[in-house]
DNA sequence: CCTTGTCGCAATGTTAACCATCTCCCCGGC
DNA sequence: GCCGGGGAGATGGTTAACATTGCGACAAGG
C-alpha cells in the first residue's frame, strides 16, 4: 500500500517517441542489419511523418547506442565490435554492482516481486528470441527496482546494445542458453530476496561472464 | 609513436551543437536560474537561429541532465534535489572505479600526462569558478584516459549536473577548497601514474566523500 | 468562500516547401 | 593506374504556416 495513489501518469508520448520505437523495433526485427544507413526521407516516408519527428527519434536512438551518426552522413545501425562488446561488459558490471547494492538496500518487496515475475515468464519463454526479451526485462526490472534515476538513465543508454550484444549470442549458440539461463535468473531473484549482496554480486558476475566469453571465446575470428 | 598521425579530428559541428554550447553556458553563468523556463522561440531569436537546431539542442542538454522537460510543458532548468545529489554521488562513484582500473590497465603515459597538465592548471587557479572547471576538466581527463568510450558518455551523462552540483557546493562554503582540492587531485594523479589502484580508488573515494559532504551537511550516512 | 466550468492565449508539436552544403561516386583526362 | 571535376542524392537548416495542448483568467454556481 505504498502508492496506490498514483492513479496514473498518464502523460501522452510524442510523435517522435513513436517514431523511434517503430525504427528500434524494425532493427531489432533484422529489416535493418548492422551498418544500414537509415536514411531520414525514406523513414519519413515509410511512416508518413515529416522529417522533424524523424530526426529527433534518430536522436534518440542515437542516444541508446543503436545508431551512429556523423556530420552529413546519416544514421548507421550500431555494429558491434569486439572491443564494444568488452566495454559493454565492463560498463554493465559496475553499473549492475550498483544497481544491486541499491536493490538490497532500499527496493520495496513489491519491486522484488516484480522481478521474480519476470523470472516466472521465463519458464514460459518459448524461443529464444523470447527469452532474450526476458533477459532484458529482467535487468529492466532489477534497474527499476533500484529506484535510481540516474541509474536507470545510464541502463537505458545501452540497454539496446546489449539487447544486440544477446541477439547475437543466441545467432552464434543456443546451447545451454534457454535450459540454464531462467534457473541462472531464478537464482539471481533469490539472493536479491534474501537482501544477501555478497552472494547476488557473485551471481551477477558470473552471470555476465557466461555472455561474455560464449559469444568472445569459442569463434574470434573476425 | 602511438597516434601522432591524427593532425586532427577536425570534424565539423552542427548548429545545434553550437546552440547548446550557448545555452550552457548561459546555464553556468547564471543567466537562467535552476527551474527556469526555456521557450524555444524566446532562445531561437536571440541566438539568430530557427526552432529546429533550438528543439535538437534542448535534445542534447537533456541528455547532459542539465535541462529537464515535458509533454507541451517545454524545457526548464534542471533544479538539483538532495536526492539527486546523492544519485550523482552513487553513479560517480561506480563509474569511476571502472574508469581508475581501466586508466591503471592501460592507460598510455602521454595520457597519465595530460591528467598531470590539469592538476597543474589547478595550482594556478585564481577563483573558485575556475577551479571548478579544472575539477570537471580533471575527470575528464581521467575518462579520456580510460580509453572506454561508453563509459565516457555516461559520465557525460551526469558532467554537467557534477558541475551544478560542484557550482553549489563554493556557493555554499570556500574554506578550504581553493587549498586543499589542488594537493587532493596531486595525489589522485600521482596514484595513477604509479598505476596503484587501490590507493587510487581509495583516495578518489575519499575525494567524493568531501564534496558530498560540505554540501549536504554535517553527517549523513547511506 | 471555495469550487467548477469555460475560454482564450501562448508555447509546443508537426508539416511542407525550399535552399545550402556536403559526401559519395562515377567518369574523363593525364 | 591515379587524380580531379562534376553530378546526384542526402543531410543541415530556414521559413511559414497549422494543430494541439497546458495553463491561467474569469465568470457562474453551490
Amino acid at each position: 500500500m505504498s502508492d496506490q495513489g498514483k492513479v496514473a501518469p498518464a502523460r501522452r508520448r510524442g510523435l517522435a517517441d513513436e517514431v523511434a520505437d517503430s525504427i528500434r523495433e524494425a532493427i531489432f526485427s533484422g529489416a535493418y542489419g548492422p551498418g544500414a544507413q537509415l536514411r531520414e526521407v525514406e523513414l519519413s516516408g515509410a511512416l508518413d511523418v515529416s522529417r522533424g519527428p524523424v530526426r529527433e527519434a534518430l536522436l534518440k536512438l542515437e542516444r541508446e547506442g543503436l545508431v551512429r551518426s556523423a556530420w552529413h552522413r546519416g544514421a548507421t545501425v550500431t555494429t558491434l565490435s569486439p572491443d564494444d562488446v568488452a566495454e559493454l561488459d565492463s560498463l554493465r558490471g559496475v553499473l549492475e554492482q550498483l544497481a544491486v547494492r541499491e536493490v538490497v538496500a532500499r527496493a520495496s518487496d513489491e519491486d522484488i516481486a516484480a522481478v521474480e515475475k519476470v523470472v516466472d515468464a521465463m519458464d514460459r519463454a518459448a524461443d529464444a528470441h523470447e527469452m532474450v526479451r526476458c533477459d532484458i526485462a529482467f535487468h529492466d526490472a532489477v534497474y527499476a527496482a533500484a529506484r535510481h534515476r540516474r541509474l536507470e538513465e545510464a541502463w537505458q543508454a545501452i540497454r539496446c546494445q546489449v539487447h544486440l550484444f544477446l541477439l547475437t549470442r543466441i545467432g552464434r549458440s543456443t546451447d545451454g542458453y534457454l535450459s540454464h539461463i531462467p534457473a541462472e535468473h531464478r537464482e539471481l531473484a533469490t539472493a536479491l530476496r534474501a537482501r544477501d549482496a555478497e552472494a547476488a554480486l557473485a551471481l551477477f558476475a558470473a552471470h555476465r561472464r557466461d555472455a561474455f566469453t560464449v559469444l568472445t571465446g569459442t569463434t574470434d575470428e573476425n
